[in-house]
DNA sequence: TATACGATCACCT
DNA sequence: GGTGATCGTATAC
């Protein structure tokens, strides 16, 4: 299966966005593959953004968002989750895609380790579960996803979903009118591994 | 140095 | 449907 290449990184973010979906992220641990299908994604564009990281600026937190496509933002919130954001478009613009839902494909074993107790269902159902399964922490926040040995995104298994629903954006604070009109979350019609 | 809060989850009722 | 956990970061003093 074929790892994506840093052009299809440095395009629209929403384009990016959109064709996630369908795609393999795949973490390598001790030789071991933990994989899944990317089912539910947000973008995250550029400073004017009021939901977006950036929106304040550049800061240590959020140097990546600046930094080359194809790189992982990783960050750290309500001091017990991370969350994997794919870094888009030129480098020195601030733009990401928030990588919300996963449909579990390889090492589910090791996934259930890590989400003791948990149906499997709920193994990747979220942005921080997801996290959680597949061991992604801070360290992995500038890696080089079309170089690394041990995080990195392929061409799915599968056809790319045909029915794409697009709608608000989950968690961005509700007094922000604008933020939260705008449909920046997109996940195939009907899959049963999108989080609520 | 101190303080407030967040792109969430799990568990309670 | 509501709330507590828990801490890095930004911002203010």
């Amino acid at each position: 299966m074929s790892r994506l290449e840093q052009d299809f990184y440095r395009r629209s973010t929403l384009t990016v966005a959109r064709e996630l979906l369908g795609k393999q992220l795949v973490r390598v641990m001790d030789g071991q593959r933990i994989s899944g299908l990317i089912v539910e994604v947000e973008a995250y564009i550029g400073e004017d953004d009021a939901a977006c990281h950036a929106a304040c600026g550049r800061t240590t937190r959020n140097e990546a968002m600046y930094g080359p496509p194809g790189h992982a933002y990783v960050y750290f919130i309500y001091g017990m989750h991370h969350c994997l954001n794919v870094v888009t478009e030129e480098e020195g613009f601030p733009a990401a895609v928030l990588i919300r839902a996963l449909e579990p494909l390889e090492g589910l074993e090791i996934m259930r380790r890590y989400r003791p107790s948990k149906p499997d269902r709920e193994l990747t159902n979220g942005p921080a579960k997801l996290c959680q399964a597949l061991a992604i922490d801070r360290g992995f926040n500038g890696v080089n996803l079309c170089t690394s040995k041990v995080l990195f995104i392929e061409e799915g298994a599968v056809a790319a979903p045909k029915e794409i629903e697009a709608s608000p954006r989950v968690g961005i604070k509700a007094d922000d009118e604008v933020a939260m009109s705008i449909p920046w979350r997109f996940y195939p019609q009907g899959n049963d591994f999108v989080s609520r």
